[in-house]
DNA sequence: ACCGTGGTTAGCTTTC
DNA sequence: GAAAGCTAACCACGGT
């Protein structure tokens, strides 16, 4: 333990490096993903909302879910010809 | 095939009712979940990011990740016994 | 604790119910799982001989790494439409 | 593009030489990849299937999960100390 | 209320 | 050593 500054433990609000590492920094990061986190959730529930207001205007979710499901799959592979076409042209040298 | 009403197959941009759903309604749905999904994603990305972000500065992803889990766990707890006391408080009309 | 067969601990080689769980019946289980993952990874192992043998006679392995993943995305995406059919047929009670 | 040969595009079942790549030869090493592919992932099928079994008579599936990595650590550790007494002998001219 | 399924996340392997 | 793709564990939803 080498610490020269004082506050190991309670040194509630005002965090300090320890170690070597800067717990102010490391706290915004923490806070920034927590932040995120939080909307993130929030999408989940709206996702949640509408599902549960289609089944009950008489949508069967399954089949709703496998819709949403098939429709990305199609966009994926879009993505991949176009991703493969370029990966041709690189490997027979033409980009 | 039985429909009477005009387009099955190609009937491109105007869905209508097939079996009783409503195409349009339909796909209204699915629109709004796609959307957010892709907003959620976002966040998603956005995390990713700060993660890679905080790594670059030299802190370790898998111990920050298990602060977040720790830091979710306090708050649900406190929030848990914050319920708890409420209901306390109104099994015994004090609320 | 309610077991009436002797030992617990070292009895190695002849394991019995401990607290309940067949030690014996658990044991051929975890045997067949280990055997299996064995044979799974060779499997993998052949894989990554057949890029190497692909790459050695001047086949480009990322592209076909992506030949692979769009065949095997062709083969899920008509799965999930004959699975998809079969849930519309479902929904609308006409199973 | 300046294939000289015939076939680019619809030449179905007939592939060819395509920019200097044996389309044929390529093929072979899909198929082959796919082929133990389809297998790797019916082993992966068939461990899932054992723990389900195991888990209808009355097996903690997580636990169990537990044990076959504890086991398989112990196996390379043996494994390495094994090759690192090898080493040692091989160090000391007797092997 | 439980089970099964499907989606998300985290850890590992492999590649560049 | 970083970046990506793969795989496995976990979690949450929907159905029964």
């Amino acid at each position: 333990m080498t610490e020269e500054t004082a506050g190991i433990g309670h040194n509630s609000g005002e965090e300090q490096d320890v170690g070597g590492v800067s717990g102010k920094r490391l706290k915004a990061y923490l806070d920034r993903i927590e932040r995120l986190t939080e909307e993130k959730q929030g999408m989940a529930d709206d996702i949640k909302d509408i599902y549960a207001e289609a089944k009950a205007t008489g949508f069967d979710v399954k089949t709703m879910r496998k819709l949403v499901r098939l429709r990305k799959m199609d966009a994926e592979k879009r993505r991949e010809e176009e991703e493969l076409l370029a990966l041709y042209q690189a490997a027979i040298g033409l980009d």
